[in-house]
DNA sequence: CGTGCGCACTTGTCTCATAGTTGTATCATT
DNA sequence: AATGATACAACTATGAGACAAGTGCGCACG
């Protein structure tokens, strides 16, 4: 019988994913170290690396520079307690956010919008939300000219509407529902046309006041989910809940 | 022993969402300072800030500058609080509901229904819910044996599961999605295969106790939509004058 | 008695420093 | 070609500290 070369960093590999997939790293805890795991082995730095970066083309674990390794797939999971943006949420479970500024301009708002928000002209911004590094939702806001006139694109790539307009908010209605990604949608956050996305409409008003911010938001289906805390379920018919659409 | 890798802040805020969870800073109270936090956790007033910032982005704590954090309160959980069961929901908005069951029997449970419910054995009920004679959604569900064992098929077509059980219930915990409908579901919910579907899952906890029913809800995308009330929490906070930290 | 001012304390936001991590080379060895 | 050894750059989490800005409170002063 014939001596087979083992190559070891495949072995090393395998002994990984056997660890990973077994659950011994949870979600959100890091992997050993490059440097740990080559003494464990006792292979060279290069040779863990290659492990890890096969691990990685099967997406089963991801890096980042400085950080470490850790267990990729883990779904986007949006707590849906109460009025935050999706950035603050992602920057509090400790990931990269980053804004794509699409376009930015004042319009004619959409019909619907001019509905909700009673004004004609507003300032339209449409966006790619990046999570650690990927494309993670789509997202469109309209504000009133009259509130969005001092903003600049630059702002609205740096900071978020709730951080940048002048008043004091309110709360804001929100509805999830589910749709297949158009052509753009697709390309945008590089998932296949027609997969399954989370669309969601949030209009947020002024404290004491009106509508003042409407926004829609796509996520991917595959990465994203709403979680929501139900003290007592007992409770009864709600303003809020499942809503049947015609 | 391995040392486990963590990331200090985050311990530090699941140890802070412990606490203030369990109720040990009520509503309006205010926490320990930065300072003191950082005394206590030994750690610099960078880490502990980030700690509390993330529960910031959770909406569980807020702060105010020169005054101090404190818990977001109780205000903010009581329209969240009443998602109750989807029957209950339609029963309100004047539908006629019913119950379609397509299979009912004591199973071996999948892998994360296990994982969860911690049994091994359970009752599994497939059905689907009409909405004035329209199919919406498609449900399963999954109880510990041991709980199930005295239920009939005529009976959990006829009530729900929160209402057969005789057990207090405490909390549920649902997640919301999006997915492509597999063959099975288009034909019962009489939609194209592959069209998008809002997938929930529920997970009620017993009165103080552990998780005890499992549910996973499947609705036509074009059909259903979720709609949430998302209060502010600035705008309920009390204002100053209450200053109560031990 | 009331009012303004300062003091102590808080969060918000910087800077600088350090240790540990991944990313990416180069060169030698088997 | 796979592996080992090494070096360095870029990045991250954390620590220590300084300062600005906001809040509450009590005290001196009018």
């Amino acid at each position: 019988m014939r001596q087979v070369r083992t190559i070891r960093y495949r072995e090393i590999a395998d002994e990984l994913r056997r660890r990973v997939e077994g659950g011994e790293f949870s979600a959100g805890r890091l992997l050993p170290s490059e440097a740990e795991l080559s003494g464990a082995y006792s292979a060279s730095r290069v040779t863990v690396r290659k492990a890890l970066e096969a691990l990685r083309a099967e997406g089963l674990v991801d890096a980042r520079q400085g950080f470490g390794w850790f267990v990729a797939g883990e779904t986007v999971r949006q707590p849906l307690a109460r009025l935050a943006t999706i950035e603050a949420q992602l920057e509090g479970s400790g990931r990269r956010s980053e804004r794509r500024i699409l376009d930015f301009g004042f319009v004619r708002a959409p019909a619907r919008v001019r509905r909700v928000l009673g004004v004609d002209k507003v300032l339209q911004v449409r966006r790619v939300n990046l999570a650690d590094g990927d494309p993670f939702a789509r997202v469109t806001v309209w504000c009133p000219e009259a509130l969005g006139a001092e903003l600049s694109r630059a702002q609205v790539q740096q900071r978020s509407f709730y951080d940048l307009l002048p008043v004091t908010l309110g709360g804001a209605v929100q509805t999830i529902g589910a749709a297949a990604a158009d052509e753009r949608d697709a390309v945008l956050l590089e998932i296949p046309v027609g997969s399954p996305v989370l669309v969601c409409e949030r209009i947020t008003s002024e404290l004491g006041g009106g509508a003042i911010l409407m926004a829609e938001y796509v996520f991917p289906g595959h990465r994203t989910e709403f979680i929501v805390d139900l003290p007592h379920p007992e409770a009864s018919i709600a303003p809020s809940g499942l809503r049947l659409v015609e």
